[in-house]
DNA sequence: TATTGTTATACTCTATAACTATA
DNA sequence: TATAGTTATAGAGTATAACAATA
């Protein structure tokens, strides 16, 4: 018979948790008209000056070949525009047109303040610690996937 | 000029710990052969009787048209049966095979020994303090999610 | 009438690899 | 030779709605 590893319980929470948010976040990006991975890539773009794909694909953890994809919708939507990268012929800039900017500008706070109100009951003392815990807990993770890809 | 609201930076940190834990996760499991949803549902029919397709829906969060699809292809593979059901006619059990058990006995340690491997440098102290804290607030995210339904 | 599960549609994302054009 | 990004391919998940069988 054998016993649980003391870890599983954690992951289990840390997964029902995230699924919780997706949950309250999901929807309302949607209702927004975009799909997650657009809403992370103009999220990403928003106050910023453009940058180039490899960095956006780094930041979004979105794979080149998808990204292309990605914006080449965005870019259809008028929300991002490809600009030459004026230091290497080979690349380019993503960045958000005025209409992006302003989706940006409009959507993101909103998008915040949904989140908050559906953390409207979660004890604001406990947000630091929590925070803290986690931050410990992705060290972790990411120290091992570091390991992981050496071995 | 606005200020961040407080609870970004913990949302944030839920993200990208969520993320470093896919990472973790998600290329065991293909290189397992399944896809992270069709692992999904091999976890949660593991160790059960079998349950029909909407009690599997409601614990893997997969609705209803994609689930067919997913049970589909893990019955090609010949890793689940569909058994009528015999409280009611409309219904079916979903249920791992032999195979499929087989599969699990063999697939899901070595997966739970992938992740403890990962976890190697996290301290076991923090273990309970760290679920705790993830289910305080995954509590507001669900508490949120059901008023929100309501409106 | 309501519910279970399938089917159909259309889209998006994913991984992978071959390809181009620059560097 | 190596890198940035595109294209091609095949598969899988997603949302949504219409549908058949049963309750």
């Amino acid at each position: 018979m054998k016993t649980t590893p003391p870890f599983l319980p954690l992951v289990r929470e840390l997964v029902r948790t995230y699924q919780a948010f997706e949950r309250v976040s999901a929807g309302h990006v949607r209702s927004m008209g975009l799909t997650p991975a657009q809403f992370d890539v103009v999220a990403t773009l928003g106050n910023t000056q453009g940058m180039n794909p490899k960095q956006l694909g780094e930041k979004t953890l979105i794979t080149k070949g998808t990204l292309t994809g990605v914006v080449d919708r965005l870019a259809e939507k008028g929300l991002v525009q490809r600009l030459p990268d004026p230091r290497d012929g080979r690349g380019q800039i993503v960045r958000l047109t005025a209409q992006g900017q302003a989706l940006f500008e409009t959507v993101f706070p909103a998008h915040v303040a949904h989140i908050g109100r559906a953390l409207a009951g979660f004890d604001s003392a406990r947000l630091g610690p929590t925070q803290q815990a986690l931050h410990l807990l992705r060290q972790a993770l990411e120290q091992a996937g570091g390991a992981e890809a050496e071995a």
